[in-house]
RNA sequence: GGCCCUAUAGUUCAAGGGAUAGAACGGAAGUUUCCUAAACUUCAGAUACAGGUUCGAGUCCUGUUGGGGCUACCA
């Protein structure tokens, strides 16, 4: 059992014994210490001085006086400021060690026996991903990691927008212009050739409308009527009524995106567990609004589109079916994820989406739950900030876009040169080395994005590129890598590490402190759906361990139990870092 | 206009209402006969502004200012 609950215990008792009084739950603060103080974990007093009834100081003394009675596991103990703080004896810390040698899947949640839902990615069919599918798909893949540390059974879905006008844009700019070219005979990746006709389409399109302004038409009624336009409209009605020539154009299309699409998630180590279209969903949506409808909790305008009224939510009326009957973006997400609980009966529905999207959200569960479907109060919107680059928003119009491809090929060629200049990897196999590079590229740039508080906007500057020193990835991968040179050579001299009860050095001690935080920081990033807290737990063992590294010596200790007992605590810290850099989705490599 | 989010060193990020606000990059100065210098050590540098609540506020509340988003019969 982790320390601040013994601690938080036995001070709950200690306060009723010696002042008589039960505690309430939040007046019992544990905290660990600072650094700059002498201990390891510190009960903060002031709360409790309205039941004691005497100074920080006193109140202070007493208290330490008694849990160091109470409880072994503490050597002394120091007031400062109103500040208790308690230190922790060297053989507890030993102690520890050893469970954490010795647990199996050390930090992991027992089973929870329950269903966690999570869909991220959402692309559309007709634009390659860019960096912001970036921070969506690392952290819905690390969230589902994490999820899975938990002790929750995790269900990753995708869904895709297959479906509406855009698509039908890129299928007749491809007809005009493509030339029947495809992704073979181009040697172009599906979803950029797809994504380039719907560039094309725009471009001739804007042409159109000039054209129309130009012979005098008002340019509102030239953005609705440019030729273009109204070819792609009458293809979606084709669409609809399931025209055969459309559909299989549709399904070639779709299907180059999807080669593309996948090419893409391999790359960045993702995978699901089902794929959802909305071109099979949007059908059950539409079902439901007609069942609102005659359930009264919705209602029908005179031009026949079907509306539901939130003013007494706070919010406005959003509209669900159009006056002809289609359906829009709502609609399906109505029926995705009735189709989803019907089929998995999930306790938590995670949504990973960006906060542009967070009204849409909010009118999702209303109607839902306007529905009667009681779980949605089970979903959870995991509202991340957008990637701004310094001039703002990317923009495709201006072509700003990151291209996640590109951005990917990028880093990994500089983990190529960096690499390279090192000339540490001489004796490397050339294939060898390629892992290697797609590793600490691919490490870089999903620490770099996984490491900012999900929720905030963060930034990225493609003039500068993602670093490879300090806290970042590869820092985490080389301090991993630094470990297992030493327990490889520890190996060869045929060195067992083990527990001996030496005395340890502070920084040990320091560094299994960090350790035994590892279960509740996966349980505190659980809760707030939140890799940050895992990347910080990562960067701070591994800079403790550099520090430890740079100051003791292990393979070279003449003391044969201390070395091997150091072998043990070098073991320990790599796992950990392979545990918890895992729960980002970054692979650590054994040498660099 | 209405609603929501946000503001911390030059820059990018941390900080469960608790002690002297932590890192990293960049800047300055150092460390390699010794397990990988993608490392380590030292120095300089920040809570937008004004009130309030509290024993205690970067954190909670109100206002001001700056930034972003939503407010589509797009998805």
């Amino acid at each position: 059992m982790n320390a601040e609950i013994i601690i938080t215990e036995a001070l709950g008792k200690v306060v009723e014994k010696l002042y008589g009084s039960v505690p309430a739950p939040e007046l019992l603060q544990v905290q660990t210490t600072r650094k700059e103080f002498e201990g390891d974990y510190t009960v903060v007093v002031f709360p409790l001085l309205r039941i004691s009834r005497k100074s920080p100081e006193q109140t202070g003394s007493e208290i330490g006086r008694e849990i160091l009675d109470s409880l072994p596991e503490i050597e002394s103990f120091q007031v400062i400021k109103g500040f208790l703080n308690l230190k922790m004896s060297s053989s507890y810390w030993m102690n520890r060690l050893q469970d954490i040698a010795l647990t199996k899947n050390y930090g992991m949640g027992s089973p929870s026996g329950r269903t966690v839902m999570i869909e991220f990615s959402s692309p559309n069919t007709n634009k390659p991903l860019h960096l912001g599918h970036i921070r969506n798909n690392l952290l819905g893949w690390s969230v589902s990691r994490i999820m899975e540390a938990n002790g929750h059974k995790v269900v990753k879905v995708n869904l895709v927008n297959d479906r509406g006008i855009h698509i039908c844009k890129s299928m007749l700019s491809w007809l005009r212009y493509g030339q029947n070219v495809t992704p073979e005979s181009s040697g172009i990746k599906g979803d950029h050739l797809v994504g380039d006709y719907y560039v094309r389409f725009d471009k001739q399109y804007k042409e159109e409308v000039k054209e129309l302004v130009n012979g005098g038409m008002e340019e509102e009624q030239a953005l609705r009527e440019a030729p273009i336009l109204q070819e792609a409209q009458s293809m979606l009605v084709k669409w609809e009524q399931g025209d055969e020539q459309v559909l299989n154009l549709w399904k070639k299309m779709n299907g180059w995106v999807y080669q593309g699409f996948d090419i893409t998630y391999k790359r960045m180590g993702i995978t699901f567990d089902k794929i959802y279209y909305e071109s099979e969903t949007y059908l059950l949506g539409k079902e439901l609004v007609m069942k609102g409808l005659k359930d009264g909790v919705f209602f029908r305008d005179p031009d026949g589109s079907i509306w539901c009224d939130l003013t007494s939510e706070g919010l406005d009326r959003k509209l669900l079916l159009r006056a002809d009957g289609t359906s829009v973006y709502i609609t399906q997400d109505l029926g995705t994820a009735v189709s989803r609980y019907q089929e998995y009966g999930f306790d938590t529905h995670v949504y990973v989406v960006g906060n542009e999207q967070n009204y849409h959200f909010q009118v999702l569960k209303l109607l839902l739950k306007k529905l009667g479907f009681s779980w949605a109060d089970d979903i959870i919107h995991l509202s991340y900030g957008m990637v701004e680059l310094p001039e703002g928003r990317m923009k495709s119009r201006e072509g700003t876009v990151v291209d996640a491809d590109d951005l990917m090929d990028n880093m990994i060629e500089t983990a190529r040169e960096t690499s390279l200049e090192s000339g540490k990897l001489e004796d490397m196999s050339p294939e060898g080395q390629e892992h290697l590079f797609e590793i600490l590229g691919l490490g870089a740039l999903k620490y770099f994005i996984l490491k900012v508080d999900p929720r905030k906007t963060m930034l990225f500057d493609p003039r500068e590129s993602i670093d490879f020193n300090g806290n970042t990835g590869p820092f985490i991968q080389y301090t991993f890598a630094r470990i297992r040179s030493i327990l490889r050579k520890a190996a060869s001299r045929g060195y067992h590490s083990r527990m001996y009860g030496r005395p340890m050095l502070e920084k040990e001690l320091r560094l299994i402190k960090l350790m035994a935080n590892y279960p509740q920081i996966i349980e505190e990033s659980g809760r707030d759906y939140s890799p940050a807290q895992i990347a910080n737990f990562s960067f701070d063992l591994a800079r403790e361990f550099n520090q430890y590294y740079h100051e003791v010596t292990v393979l070279h200790e003449e003391d044969r139990e201390l070395r091997d007992q150091r072998l043990l605590l070098l073991k320990q810290v790599a796992r950990l870092l392979e545990s918890s850099m895992g729960l980002l989705g970054i692979t650590l490599p054994e040498r660099m």
